[in-house]
DNA sequence: TGTACATCAGTGAACGCGCGTTCACTGATGTAC
DNA sequence: TGTACATCAGTGAACGCGCGTTCACTGATGTAC
């Protein structure tokens, strides 16, 4: 063969991980085939050798970045301070600057909606990390309802955090979430 | 003149109204501007006769929703129970079903983030409504942090409530973060 | 060792489509005389 | 009262563009004999 033995395979993952950090940071809809194989140094005919359709691409990618994050998460919660680890990440204006990298709900969510792509990956997404939040929260009675609520005020404070022009505001939204979040934790 | 003296002002406002709702509902980038001006049974060419650009109608729209969400917020704080109403309202199943009449933040801040736009009004929403809540929590020790996570928390759960394919999961998140929620007030 | 052939990841022109935007035009009305 | 003209909200064909998708092709390689 022309190429080593994993080299399709290689791009494969390359379309997968490029696609999943576009469709984060630039939305899906206006994620154009063309541009994102230029990125990788190929041209767009090639895309239909690695997915049957775009929405394919969808789905894998949404799959990718779902990975990557429970892996993180994983890392995180291996921790021993892990909630506050998890919110101190979560929080931090590095995952509001850099949404390519971040958690795919806050920026993807509302468009996967309009789709009308069922997809399930983000039940088990979130399910997944609600499950996580609430396993780090052993001990407290009401772990199933504070672990499920703690997950919205993270994910609400961030989509706040990225809507707003108004750097301090933006700051002031994540640094008071932090602290109201640690405080509540504090109390169990 | 053949039209009434405020035709031309009613045509806008109901292009204003249409497209409020559909960015809402399907998306700023999926809206079109030709199936928007037939809906309203017009061609599509009239539309510069109201806007300069789609981007001055994604402004004026936002404005629009905006507008209509500070005269129902009002509303609700006018009330007696004013902060078990507003979560009432901003957690229930209709303001998750129907996206087009809610909160546009939840739905259009990713776009309007990726646009590039600078636009400010999210900001001014924002503001507005945190301090409704503030004002709300008169009394309250921490009720400008307070307000702020409480935000943040409504609109995380709306997020993940939209996002997720399981109706009896969807519910429970609602449902988990107005018990959460309200209970927090009480403690007051 | 040398030649003919098969493989197949990637190429790039072409397709139909809907987008935002432009513009010469329509036609029902109010106004002027 | 009747005719000529001005107004202007809305019409609809046309534009260039980027999109997702298709497909005949390329050309470097491994294999067969």
């Amino acid at each position: 063969m022309r190429y080593a033995e994993d080299h399709k395979a290689q791009t494969h993952q390359r379309i997968l991980h490029e696609a999943s950090a576009r469709f984060r940071r630039d939305g899906i809809g206006a994620t154009g085939l063309q541009p994102l194989m230029k990125a990788l140094g190929l041209t767009h005919g090639g895309f239909y050798a690695h997915f049957k359709s775009k929405d394919e691409l969808v789905e894998k990618a949404l799959r990718c970045a779902a990975d990557q994050l429970k892996e993180r998460t994983e890392q995180t919660f291996a921790k021993e301070d892990s909630l506050n680890a998890f919110i101190d990440l979560y929080l931090s204006p590095a995952h509001r600057d850099h949404p390519e990298n971040g958690c795919p709900l806050p920026t993807m969510s509302a468009e996967l909606g309009q789709r009308g792509e069922p997809s399930e990956i983000t039940d088990e997404m979130l399910k997944l990390r609600v499950a996580a939040l609430e396993n780090a929260m052993a001990g407290e009675p009401d772990a199933d309802a504070h672990s499920l609520v703690m997950m919205a005020t993270v994910i609400g404070a961030l989509v706040m955090s990225r809507s707003v022009q108004d750097k301090a505001f933006s700051d002031r939204i994540l640094e008071t979430t932090r602290q109201w979040l640690k405080q509540e934790i504090s109390k169990d």
